[in-house]
DNA sequence: AGCACGCCGACT
DNA sequence: GTCGGCGTGCTC
């Protein structure tokens, strides 16, 4: 009898593809297994796994698998479920899940570049004859390709041989240069307990006579550590007058101790023994709505206004579930994932908590999943999207806290899941637990607890009873009329940013970039620079005197003259948060300002820097775009003021409003969160608007019932599924033909699912492809498999067409 | 998605 | 005469 199995390769294919084994091979695999098998003419991929079986296929002949990479299955069968459902709800294959999960390190491909292990020293004469030939041909060239081992050996079977050297430690295989992210950290010293006794300490200091610059610098530590203050190993070296070098000598001698902390450790000092306080009667009866809810099976959204202390409650259930040795998901959107988050929960939870982070390098990925998958101790897992897709082992509780973020969504590459949908998902694969965390919560999700599909819990006072910021409208059209403005600041801003700076207090600016990057144009023909790849007007950079384009990151010089008529006399238009920056510098000479947006957040730890910067007050005003409103937790900011309102409100997209509230609200968050009741100013042209008077009077619910309104009205979710298609060519005639080629072949779907387009999204061209969207609409009496199932077979035909073979269709399940 | 096979233009 | 452009068809 012959065995086969059937493999999932990580590529944009739909079928299974399957492989002889023999029985011994096949006795001892197991699903979720990796394998690696050889693929088209001459390529080797790492598979996974999905079933063992004998029954031969009938049309092809069968390979052989080349090797198999796993002892244990690095997918768990819940995982690989898992899989199977994101790959059909969001319509992609199996084999792309698989290539968004894997870390790359558990993916030994062909194109895998091989090197010399530089640590290992190694004796020609252990080697064999194969080995012996690699190792020598690494010694001619950095690096070596797997089709070139392939030819310097004369055989195609050589990952066997590979896995064998890797194993003894003589060759490496090539990881991506990722930049290693370091929580900065601080040296602090202690002095040894043993010395903590005055005898002892008068013995130490009479045995150094010998040594009187240890001695002084023991002394010196003595003086510092009065009151039980850190002493970091810096300011020792200062006070004492010695080098590092003498410090390094008492830590030897063990009469120091040295300890290495995250840096804003000192901001924790603060805040330890938070911990022992008992939660507020609020907080308390919210947790216990939760286990309530959680008790009744239902997932559990839990409403809590900015500052009330949700944190807390999660650390609660997280500590329970770890307590019962389980794994815990916590979710965050990737900017909410600061290092003063993260030092926050390890301070409760020590090394049982494991970050999942983009910032974080492969082999740090491939650590967390191989602790993951082994679950030798109970973790609490924080993570962005995709940690989402970890071989969860026990996981009995998912936290998705900021639920409403759309950044849960991924965008870009298939497969194009909801972090927070398939959190659900995974919850009832898992039987876990699920609980979505917000100040604002999506409408879809607050919808869902109107039906009883999720439960609800609010948390309606702040965390000690603070009273939520008082939000001010600001008219600019008026304040225009009358002069009232300086740039873009109103008299009423600049009269309260001045208050807030005579109190001691600092100041948030919120730009939201969107709609309003300045852009340089000129003055007499109205002209302005375009970029040759996108349909989009560059945007001008002060910094670098640049014009750039945010979407294809194309860049130039700014002309001195305009390109189409000559003239010199260009002008920048719009404002974006570095004109602000500029504004604030000519109001406020004296004050410091910060900026937080894309550009300057480039780097790895550029963030945390301006977060010291603001905690340790040396920057008085921080303006910056979305980025400022998630999770950052400033004491002494006072005073928040948005520049302009109108841009988010008047966003052609129905989520416009939506967002619009959620950004307002968070962002107003950020002001007074301690003691003294924050002020938040908001410029608007349109002051009236609804969701302006809605925001300043905290009023979710209206907004709620009217947006819900508005979306049954013209038919988007929570009433109707979206998927929208984009089809995306060089050229502009074949991508609008694509488009409705392939509205035609839809009409055929079920009776009452709208099919719109095609239509050129506003940027209608990005990196010199051209792009045309069709949104599919349906109600919630229409069965989304059948029509995903339709869409995919009309996608089959359409990839079957020659005039199309080179347009790309993309199909995004409820899309954003 | 790759990658090879395959059929038409400017070059040693 | 060849090298190489990228169109198209398949991968167990």
């Amino acid at each position: 009898m012959s065995h086969f199995i059937d493999v999932i390769i990580p590529l944009p294919l739909e079928r299974l593809f399957a492989y002889r084994v023999t029985a011994a091979e096949a006795d001892f695999l197991q699903p979720g297994m990796r394998v690696a098998v050889p693929f088209g003419k001459s390529k080797i991929y790492t598979g996974v796994v999905h079933n063992i079986h004998q029954s031969p296929p009938l049309n092809y002949e069968v390979k052989d698998i080349e090797l198999i990479i796993d002892e244990q299955p690095s997918i768990t069968i819940d995982q690989l479920k898992f899989w199977e459902w994101i790959a059909s709800y969001y319509v992609c294959s199996v084999g792309q899940v698989m290539r968004a999960a894997l870390p790359k390190s558990l993916m030994l491909e062909s194109e895998t570049i091989i090197l010399k292990n530089p640590d290992t020293e190694f004796k020609d004469d252990l080697l064999n004859d194969k080995q012996f030939l690699i190792m020598e041909a690494l010694l001619h060239r950095p690096a070596l390709k797997i089709k070139e081992v392939m030819e310097i050996l004369d055989r195609k079977s050589v990952l066997p041989i590979l896995k064998k050297m890797l194993e003894l430690e003589l060759i490496i295989l090539q990881e991506e240069v990722y930049s290693t992210y370091k929580p900065k950290t601080v040296k602090y010293i202690f002095l040894n307990a043993r010395y903590k006794d005055e005898e002892h300490l008068k013995n130490l200091l009479d045995d150094m006579t010998r040594a009187p610059k240890q001695r002084d610098t023991v002394m010196s530590l003595f003086m510092l550590q009065t009151g039980n203050k850190l002493v970091t190993s810096k300011l020792l070296q200062d006070r004492a007058g010695v080098s590092r070098a003498v410090i390094k000598a008492l830590i030897d001698k063990k009469i120091f101790i040295e300890e290495e902390q995250a840096v804003d450790r000192v901001r924790d000092e603060k805040e330890k023994g938070r911990e022992l306080y008992e939660l507020q009667p609020a907080q308390q009866d919210a947790l216990n709505e939760i286990r309530e809810q959680f008790d009744a099976g239902k997932t559990t959204l839990l409403h809590g206004v900015t500052s009330s202390g949700k944190t807390e409650i999660y650390v609660r259930l997280i500590q329970e579930q770890l307590e019962l040795g389980h794994q815990v998901l916590y979710l965050l959107p990737e900017i909410a994932l600061t290092t003063q988050l993260i030092s926050r929960l390890k301070q409760y939870f020590k090394h049982q908590v494991l970050v999942y982070h983009s910032k974080y390098n492969l082999n740090e990925r491939l650590e967390v999943w191989n602790h993951v998958i082994e679950h030798k101790e109970p973790y609490v897992i924080i993570g962005a999207r995709s940690a989402i897709l970890l071989p969860f082992q026990n996981v009995k509780l998912i936290i998705v806290d900021e639920e409403h973020e759309t950044s849960f969504k991924q965008f870009d590459p298939d497969p194009r899941y909801h972090a927070r949908d398939a959190a659900v998902v995974l919850g009832n694969i898992k039987k876990a637990n699920v609980l979505l965390g917000s100040a604002t919560p999506s409408l879809e999700s607050y919808y869902n607890t109107t039906t009883g599909k999720y439960g609800l819990v609010e948390l309606k006072e702040r965390y000690g009873k603070v009273l939520m910021p008082d939000i001010q409208i600001i008219d600019i059209k008026d304040k225009h009329k009358r002069k009232k403005m300086k740039g873009h600041f109103s008299d009423s801003l600049i009269e309260q940013m001045q208050e807030a700076f005579k109190n001691n207090n600092q100041v948030i600016l919120f730009q939201n970039r969107r709609g309003y990057a300045p852009i340089l144009e000129c003055n007499t023909c109205g002209n302005a620079p375009q970029c040759p790849n996108c349909d989009v007007s560059l945007t001008f950079h002060q910094f670098k005197k640049q014009l750039r384009c945010h979407y294809c990151g194309y860049h130039t010089i700014v002309p001195l003259e305009c390109p189409s008529c000559s003239s010199t006399a260009l002008d920048t238009k719009g404002f974006g948060t570095q004109q602000i920056e500029e504004e604030f510098k000519e109001l406020f000479p004296d004050h410091k300002i910060a900026r937080m947006d894309l550009d300057t957040t480039r780097g790895k730890n550029s963030i945390e820097k301006i977060i010291e910067q603001i905690d340790t007050g040396e920057v008085h005003c921080l303006v910056g775009t979305q980025m400022l409103t998630k999770g950052l937790d400033f004491r002494n900011v006072s005073l928040v003021g948005v520049l302009s309102a109108d841009s988010m409100l008047n966003f052609p997209d129905f989520r416009a409003h939506e967002r619009c509230f959620h950004l307002l609200t968070q962002v107003s968050g950020r002001a007074g969160r301690t003691v003294e009741r924050g002020k938040v100013l908001i410029q608007s042209y349109n002051p009236d608007h609804q969701i302006l008077q809605q925001v300043s009077t905290y009023d979710y619910s209206t907004m709620f019932k009217e947006q819900l309104e508005d979306r049954y009205q013209f038919k988007y979710p929570p009433y109707q599924r979206l998927i929208r298609l984009t089809f995306k060519n060089r050229d502009y005639n074949t991508t609008l033909q694509a488009g409705q080629w392939f509205v035609n072949a839809l009409n055929q779907i079920e009776h009452g699912v709208e099919v719109l387009g095609p239509e050129f999204p506003a940027v209608a061209r990005v990196r010199n492809l051209y792009q045309v969207h069709v949104m599919v609409k349906m109600g919630k009496q229409h069965h989304p498999n059948n029509i995903k199932n339709y869409i995919r077979k009309v996608k089959r035909s359409f990839e079957s067409i020659k005039g199309f073979n080179s347009v790309r269709c993309n199909v995004d399940v409820d899309c954003y």
